[in-house]
DNA sequence: ACAAAGTACTTTGTAATACAAAGTATATGG
DNA sequence: CCATATACTTTGTATTACAAAGTACTTTGT
């Protein structure tokens, strides 16, 4: 593996937006759609969205509920999700550092 | 400005394969299109484009030479492109602690 | 009670991006 | 010379990002 294997970067994981869905979730766990979209100042549409791919990555699963008589979206990270996030998170370091 | 502000990275810079080109740059100031191209495992025409791409935003120049009879482009970081760089990595570092 | 406005999303249309295949120009080797 | 190679750039297509519009409610005002 070369010492600027970018391609070794997780897309899923690099993209700007997924990437603060991820850093958020690494340090909350979950975190409900209107406090991601929020605090990552996403458009709903664009956080539903991200939040849909990262799921079909198995980084995220999603669990709908009510909070009083509105519906809640809430986000989980999986065990998947926080290895490729560790795994994003070495390699970038790598990368920056030259290998 | 919020703890995941994850729309102040630079998107120029953040782009995977111009993520790699930067880094390359960073510690090595100036780099041929070849030596780039292997380096980064990337196609001719895709190297073409992201180095155009980062010229447009002022981070790197190009010089056109010759090495013997073959052209050669040689990849250049301009301070613009250093600085950029540096304030990527300080948004990077305050996105992935949370700020 | 009814309409208007708000909340919490998802779906869809369009614009930007990434990538590689094809193209250009020149050089080298048989 | 003709084929192959090098060093790129341009162009066509597939993927992606994003926000506007849509859905399904709930709350608020009168």
């Amino acid at each position: 593996m070369s010492a600027f294997d970018h391609n070794a970067l997780d897309d899923v994981i690099h993209g700007r937006a997924r990437l603060g869905i991820m850093a958020y979730l690494s340090t909350a766990d979950a975190a409900d759609f209107v406090s991601l979209r929020d605090a990552l100042a996403l458009s709903d549409g664009n956080l539903s969205t991200h939040v849909a791919k990262l799921e079909d990555a198995g980084y995220v699963r999603t669990k709908k509920s009510f909070a009083g008589k509105k519906p809640q979206t809430t986000v989980v990270l999986t065990e998947a999700g926080r290895r490729a996030y560790t795994a994003y998170l070495d390699q970038l370091k790598r990368l920056l550092q030259r290998g």
